[in-house]
DNA sequence: ATATAACATGAATAATGTTCATATAATGAA
DNA sequence: TTCATTATATGAACATTATTCATGTTATAT
């Protein structure tokens, strides 16, 4: 979560300098950094300034409000989440193996980083229309890649199916960090208990 | 949710009179109203206190802090979905039909009152540990009634199995409020699309 | 070289959560 | 009843917040 390119988010002004690019990036993560410790509204703007070594005033150059660097942050996971998926899922050749992967790398990543829920469940309390903005258009790419893989599935409805999928791994995810699971007892859990039913229930 | 009792809950002041018990459930009731249109932070404790016709002091004679009313709606909320809950399972003779009843009764009770995931999930926001405390006791308690009827599963791992039925659960009511979905379209999804999955996934 | 746009600053403003000194009302023992 | 004690009520005062703005400095392109 490092990469240099600034994506486009409302409320965001990318910079047209080196010198601005630089700033803007030492703001996020400066903010990104305070927001794994604490909370939205924990981390006050001068907290996020005093920690970029930056005036109060340049903070809203970049970012017209708080909001809309919590903002720039949940566009970041999302795109990166997407990349570690995709990723992972490159080498499978049956849309079952890219279900074990998948969720296998969702977990790990947020045992990682669990920082993901902070921000990304955390939008629900920042601003609603952003939490069901990442998970409609998140469930609806993955109902798509369902729905192109039908023919291995025994499911009609694969949007609900999407959802089904998106809740399974998510409090896997919860209970991982929870439990502060390894890499061996997730691919246990995996494996042993939640594969099987998948494959039993939703796979021809 | 409109019963009378105080619960025990930290940093809430259980009053000694009549007058006392009157008061801190207006405030509750007032807190509660406005948290259904707008989130933790965008609600002041003032907006609270002219809402209920309050000196803001007397709000601080009751709870601790605005985070302490907030624990107050999570503990509420906790109680009146597991009395829901509980209401909706009472003629089930199978496991298989606890799980069908109780996954409809909770996203009926998501759809019909969206705070749900407002308070709850917005609690990882106000602090992590009450988000954290309500999911771990929750899977708890679902994993000890799963492993009640463990020679009707085909499970070994009853936490994470619970952990998966949760997040099932969860975003499925997620879809639902999303979608706007009716009752029938409800039952639709769970009765075609889930419970199939999980019938021949881990039942016997 | 210089005009223009981009970037930087921190004091000022209105609004926030919380405290406090002060007041009234309810309770229970004599 | 009397009166001492506890419970409840108040809103001005305080420190801190998100955001704005007038005033700079720096970078870029012609």
């Amino acid at each position: 979560m490092a990469e240099k390119q600034i994506l486009t988010v409302p409320g965001v002004h990318v910079p047209k300098t080196k010198v601005g690019l630089t700033k803007i990036n030492t703001l996020v993560e400066a903010a990104e950094r305070l927001f794994s410790r604490a909370s939205f509204f924990e981390v006050s703007v001068s907290d996020i300034c005093k920690e970029a070594h930056t005036a109060v005033g340049t903070f809203y150059i970049y970012f017209e409000s708080k909001t809309d660097i919590y903002r720039y942050l949940v566009a970041r996971y999302k795109k990166d989440i997407k990349r570690a998926l995709a990723e992972s899922i490159a080498g499978c050749t049956s849309r079952l193996e890219v279900e074990r992967e998948g969720i296998k790398c969702f977990i790990r990543y947020a045992v990682a980083d669990p920082n993901v829920y902070n921000i990304v469940w955390g939008s629900l309390a920042v601003e609603r229309q952003m939490f069901e903005d990442y998970y409609v258009s998140f469930a609806e790419s993955y109902a798509r890649a369902l729905a192109r893989a039908k023919d291995e599935l025994k499911v009609d409805d694969v949007l609900s199916t999407a959802y089904m999928l998106m809740g399974i791994t998510n409090f896997l995810g919860l209970q991982a960090i929870f439990e502060g699971m390894t890499d061996k007892q997730i691919d246990d859990a995996i494996d042993c208990t939640i594969m099987p039913i998948l494959e039993r229930g939703m796979f021809r």
